[in-house]
DNA sequence: CAATTGGCATACGAAGCGTATGTTAATAGG
DNA sequence: CCTATTAACATACGCTTCGTATGCCAATTG
């Protein structure tokens, strides 16, 4: 019943996803050796081009376990409060907090589309917008927002929330350029809401948090 | 009077820019090799170096003229109308419409971002940045959009167009997907408006077709 | 008219990627 | 239990490409 062999094989590709990870969240796609970081693991090309054929593969694989990990963060973020609203809100504050994180900014958000075409192709960032997407349609459904595409609508938020992120991420003052893009994202996610006399909103629907409130730089 | 020394580099440099856009916008930065498109241009990679540095600097060069050329035309675009915000939305669907050539794309979107680090650091973008800024920081003097820091709300809204664009862009039906961002877009937009009374409106700041459309799905 | 600067080409070295070819170990079948 | 085949990896090679160092020629300058 022992089955070294597939256990092998898992970590294997598990330690070249791992490496492959750090080099290229570090030093980035292009300046990433394969040769350095399939050593680092303890490997060969050999390996490397076996399970992923090539160098692309190896990225697409990084960003699928991070896209994956990120759709999960979601997941849990968006469910948690027994308000839509305040659930969407909740799980744009997420979106843009883990786009401030320069692993995620790096891998997938630079490097991911320059090598791989536009994301919006990709299976996986599909996940996180499918989320958002869902989140939208239950508003629409509920009448607490106005009727709009739920797939367009969360395409041009995640978008905004990425800018934003990456705004704040690289500005001078990320504490104050925080406060003011959060703001203004609020007030541009009003524009969704149906403001016709409050027909359907069970609660408070305007509840975002005032801050991201991030770590100081 | 003749000074054919200093044309002629003129000449050279924007051969070189020249050719390079071309190859970058088609094969991709990672993909055009130096020796090919210097020698398409009829010269040799000693100019380039010569000139510009290194790969980096080419790119640099080639996106400015390409940041210069959309930003010139988002300044003629929204100073067209006379109204204040119709100018504004004009800009933002010149800005979308921009994002869906596939040289922008490409160089500026794509590569641009993996070799050069974040847009929002470059002098370039902020060129398309400090445009809609401006005219945000109008429409906020005017009165006719609430008090938000413009440049906040220009970098969300360039977010959105951007991944609108892209969306749009690499659609099955790019027609029927367009119309879905468009409309999803202006209620967006539309979070931005001043919504208390008719404060200080001089012409109908609301000239965007009042589509909202709050019927149900 | 000589000297120097600078625009550009040529030549060279160093990586890096991808492939072709081993080598070893685990499964499958008899 | 023994063999044959497959699959997981390593090794070795060639090709491309980048960056630099060097050289040449024309144009400016005094």
């Amino acid at each position: 019943m022992h089955r070294p062999r597939k256990e092998m094989i898992a970590e294997t590709r598990a330690k070249l996803i791992g490496a492959a990870r750090q080099a290229f969240g570090t030093l980035g796609y292009a300046e990433a050796s394969m040769d350095d970081f399939t050593a680092s693991a303890g490997l060969t090309r050999g390996a490397l081009y076996h399970h992923f054929g090539d160098k692309k593969g190896l990225l697409q694989a990084v960003i699928a376990e991070i896209d994956a990990e990120m759709a999960a963060r979601l997941k849990v973020v968006s469910a948690k409060p027994d308000n839509l609203w305040q659930g969407f809100v909740d799980e744009c504050t997420a979106y843009i907090e883990m786009a401030l994180e320069p692993e995620i900014q790096r891998i997938v958000l630079r490097d991911g589309p320059a090598v791989l075409g536009d994301p919006s192709q990709w299976p996986s960032q599909s996940t996180c917008i499918r989320s958002m997407t869902e989140s939208l349609q239950r508003l629409s459904d509920e009448g607490t927002i106005l009727a709009v595409d739920p797939e367009a609508a969360a395409r041009l938020v995640s978008g905004a929330s990425l800018h934003a992120a990456q705004w704040i991420a690289n500005s001078n003052d990320p504490e104050a350029t925080s406060k003011k893009a959060v703001k203004a994202f609020k007030v541009l996610l009003e524009g969704l809401l149906n403001r016709t006399g409050k027909l359907h909103q069970p609660d408070r629907p305007s509840a975002m948090q005032p801050e991201v409130d991030r770590s100081p730089a």
